[in-house]
RNA sequence: GGGCGUAUAGCUCAGCUGGCUAGAGCGCUGCCUUCACACGGCAGAGGUCACAGGUUCGAGUCCUGUUACGCCCACCA
């Protein structure tokens, strides 16, 4: 490993008031200047650290959550950087996908209408409709420039927020992931997995999101307590007998039911089984069969199957192997004409009165209409439920079939699943309950992954399907394009032989209309950013990555997605590392997000306290722990701060070590050794990804050195001959502390840091060595921690004696006697002076007690 | 239902492989205009380490169980 050189001092250059006030201003430009951060590129993959940043998304704003987490990382980059590795620390902007649609479309009040022609001249209304109807239908091709403009935008603003920060990225190595490489780069990775067969299309049914009329995946669902009824539905055997009851959450899915469903050991309904019942209202005639997922004691024990009322429906209609009949559209409404398996004219009129409507709509006239057949027994009963959602949708999810592209993930295949298991494993898991979530999530899995997307701006699916002489497309054998070709759009280039006017004509082709799941390609980062198959030098230095840091909520979606393609391109996993961090909570402990409003813009704070203090504050929040957002303790950082200006000046005012001064007094070896073992446990704590460890024994050790060892040695110090040996010990001690001090705090306080270094240190102290345990146990010799350890102790005597005396600390004090240990004692006479000088101690006296019992510092301030 | 995490001063949290007479910061109280720092300093009060067992010379720390809170996943007729 290549090592920065050793720090060199220069004549010294102290302001008379140090402040943190411009500093960041002053730092964030000569950085970009000297190109502090910039990865060099130059070194072989072992030397290098490659960070695997996620892009935030580059519509709406950031939060104090960005601070927090993009700060631990910070924290990192800078140690590695110190310890010599050629960081390379990219940040990309996931301008991909719905969040953006759905910014542009509420900024400028326009919708996407991919039927509405280009306009070439289209100017966006200068100010949005406030609502939605009003909104101006505008074509795809404006719609994805809008999107293309405003997050240009979005991304300059962050990325300004991001250097006040104070983030160590090299900024020349951006990426967005609706660039044109990244588009190239997903749709190579893409057909990369179609031609190794690890993506595929499928008719099935699949979770539908009527209001986006979208797709969506496993991973992006989550559930929501929904208000419900149970309606009590009885269906009348064919062959008669008594009605069979079922209760149902979803009663207007009646004229979808395709069977009823029991548990093979329920004794009521084992007469029933391979019997047949009569839907009410509708009169369909459907099955009775028992499967193992029934459960006798949910509802009355026997389940109404439709297509598709919930996912356990598609289970028992895919095992069972039962009809299909579906109604409701890809707006979420049941269809207008009726369904052609309603076979009587009272069936089709009944039908009719809630065809059109929505599932809510349909309800309402459904139990009237088992009500009016005498088919709904009682009341509904009202109950909370659990619906599954869209995270970003506000509509519950139907279930529709469509076609769709998946690529595997082992939802279909233990064996896949085991492996991709296996790659968790071989992934440094930081903290390591982590990889938990992660097996579960895999575990969990019950389908494969879902990554078209029935939207506008993303990236399209590169494929185009043949048309048949009646011009339907052939599904089975796509289109695909030559990889040199790419980013393609099928809607509008043409694929390999064919011509513009073949296009959705019989006997031509047709564009796959859809763009991939925005997670297609942010699973894509490391690839992305290492430059995989563009620069293939960059990648054999950068790829797999050393870190991924990620928020934990997103385990199941990005990081897994990431190993899912990593496994399947590169073999390997993406990274060494994964650190995953908390949220913030706000102060109530409640998550902060924005459908809560209580989001703190991160702005304020920073101008508030500086960046210095949010990053302490950010810093001492433990890997993986939720933390409160309080700026309690960024003023705490901020005084943490301030006191490395003042403490730094003092001890550098104090005048330099004269030429081959080493440390010779007693104390001043006794604290080389505490911070010998300062700077292995920071070290240790760094390499265990741990900085609030690392920062908070820095910050433990700083202030007692400030309160105690600076005290005991400023008069000695300060000593009126430079060349005297006391002096000479102390100032060089002095030099060492303070270097390394500032070395150890660097990477969590960058701008205080900075600013010392610069008064005294040539370069950056960003680029110095970190802290060599070794060089100070040299340094220290035979020292004895006891020395700094004991003096303390009677220092700390005589304040409290004059504090319970009221009197100032610069007080004199008439005499001290020490009754404490001999190895003690001992230790304290070879620091005899710096100790009076200290406490203003006329007399210090001492002797030993027996076998160390009882120490006691009598401190007698003034001569009776 | 499965998994994971947390529980230590009023608050936020340290306490890593068992040695602690249990710590820090905030807040609170008192004092000190101190020549590095009043955006400061010094000191003080404040805790049956959630509960019950167990291992051990010794348990905040390890084991078992219980409780509470939080998160993830599954189920949701």
């Amino acid at each position: 490993m290549t090592v920065a050189p050793t720090p060199m001092s220069r004549p010294r250059s102290v302001p008379d008031k140090p402040a943190l006030e411009g500093v960041e201003a002053r730092w964030i430009e000569r950085w970009e200047a000297e190109g502090t951060y910039r990865f060099a590129g130059d070194r072989p993959r072992s030397e290098v650290y490659s960070i695997d940043t996620p892009p935030p998304t580059a519509s709406g704003s950031l939060h104090v959550g960005h601070i927090f987490s993009y700060t631990h990382t910070d924290t990192l980059a800078r140690y590695q950087r110190m310890r010599g590795r050629d960081v390379f620390y990219p940040m990309g902007w996931d301008d991909n996908g719905l969040p953006t649609e759905r910014r542009v479309e509420n900024y400028y009040g326009v919708t996407c209408d991919p039927s509405v022609p280009y306009d070439p001249d289209f100017e966006p209304p200068p100010s949005a409709a406030a609502k939605r109807q009003d909104f101006v239908p505008i074509s795809r091709r404006n719609f994805v420039e809008l999107c293309h403009g405003l997050t240009q935008d979005d991304e300059q603003v962050f990325e300004d927020l991001f250097r006040l920060v104070g983030l160590s990225v090299d900024w020349s190595l951006q990426y967005t992931t609706v660039s044109e490489r990244a588009q190239r780069t997903s749709q190579r990775a893409f057909l990369r997995n179609l031609a190794r067969g690890e993506a595929y299309s499928s008719e099935a049914p699949s979770l539908w999101d009527t209001t986006y009329q979208t797709a969506v995946a496993q991973a992006e669902l989550e559930d929501r307590e929904r208000p419900g009824a149970y309606h009590h539905v009885a269906f009348h055997p064919t062959k008669g007998g008594d009605d069979v009851v079922v209760a149902t959450t979803r009663p207007e899915l009646v004229v979808s039911c395709v069977a009823l469903v029991a548990h093979p050991d329920d004794e009521r309904y084992q007469p029933l089984f391979g019997q047949t019942v009569t839907t009410p209202v509708f009169g369909i005639e459907v099955p009775v069969r028992a499967h193992r997922l029934a459960e006798p004691d949910k509802g009355t024990g026997v389940a109404m199957i439709c297509t598709f009322g919930d996912t356990t429906d598609v289970t028992w209609w895919r095992e069972l192997d039962l009809d299909t009949r579906a109604v409701i559209g890809k707006d979420g409404r049941f269809a207008f004409d009726p369904p052609p398996w309603l076979a009587t004219d009272e069936a089709r009129s009944a039908y009719a009165r809630f065809a059109g409507k929505g599932a809510g709509g349909a309800q309402q006239v459904m139990a009237e209409l088992l009500r009016e057949s005498g088919a709904l027994s009682g009341e509904p009963e009202k109950i909370t439920h659990p619906v599954k959602f869209y995270e970003r949708g506000d509509k519950p999810l139907e279930i529709i079939t469509t076609r769709q592209w998946y690529i595997r993930n082992g939802g279909r295949s233990a064996e896949l699943r085991d492996a991709l298991v296996a790659r968790g494993h071989e992934l440094e898991w930081h903290p390591p309950y982590m990889r938990h979530r992660f097996e579960n999530w895999v575990d969990g899995l019950n389908g494969d992954w879902l990554v078209s997307r029935q939207r506008f701006f993303g990236v399209p699916v590169p494929l185009w399907y043949r048309l048949d002489a009646d011009g339907r497309p052939d599904h089975d054998d796509p289109i695909v394009p030559n990889e040199s070709t790419l980013p393609v759009d099928p809607q509008s280039h043409v694929p390999p032989g064919f011509d513009e006017d073949q296009r959705d004509g019989p006997g031509g082709f047709t564009g796959d209309p859809d763009v991939l799941d925005t997670w297609a390609t942010s699973s894509l980062t490391p690839l992305l950013a290492c430059g995989w198959e563009e620069d293939p030098g960059l990648f054999a230095r950068t790829y797999p990555m050393d870190l991924r840091p990620q928020a934990h909520d997103i385990i199941r979606t990005w990081l897994f997605s990431t190993v899912v393609r990593s496994h399947f391109e590169s073999g390997s996993p993406p990274w060494a590392n994964a650190a995953l961090s908390g949220w913030i909570l706000d102060p109530d402990r409640k998550k902060m997000s924005k459908s809560k409003g209580n989001v703190v813009v991160p702005l304020e704070p920073l101008q508030q306290h500086g960046a210095d203090a949010v990053r302490y504050w950010a810093a001492s929040g433990r890997p993986g722990t939720d933390t409160a957002f309080d700026e309690g303790q960024m003023k705490v950082g901020r005084r943490l701060a301030i006191k490395i200006l003042n403490a730094s000046r003092f001890a550098l005012n104090l005048g330099p070590a004269p030429a081959g001064a080493t440390p010779t007094e007693a104390l001043d070896r006794s604290v080389l050794v505490a911070l010998d073992d300062l700077v292995d446990e920071a070290t240790r704590a760094f390499d265990g990804y741990d900085y609030a460890r690392a920062l908070q024994r820095t910050e433990a050790f700083f202030w007692s050195f400030c309160d105690d060892y600076l005290e005991l040695v400023k008069t000695r110090a300060y000593g009126e001959d430079p060349d005297d040996a006391g002096a000479a010990s102390a100032r060089a001690t002095l030099e060492v502390a303070l270097s390394t001090l500032l070395r150890l705090f660097a990477p969590i306080l960058p701008y205080a840091t900075e600013e010392v270094w610069s008064w005294w240190q040539e370069g950056s102290v960003h680029r110095a060595p970190w802290p060599d345990a070794g060089e100070l146990r040299a340094l220290a010799g035979s020292g004895d921690p006891g020395v700094l350890a004991v003096a303390a102790d009677v220092l700390s005597a005589v304040r409290k004696a004059k504090s319970d005396a009221r009197v100032s600390m610069r007080a004199e004090v008439a005499s001290v006697e020490v009754r404490d240990s001999e190895d003690r004692l001992a230790a304290l006479a070879t620091a005899e002076q710096d100790v009076r000088d200290a406490g203003r101690i006329a007399q210090l006296t001492w002797s030993a007690s027996a076998n160390g019992t009882d120490p006691d510092v009598a401190v007698t301030l003034t001569d009776t």
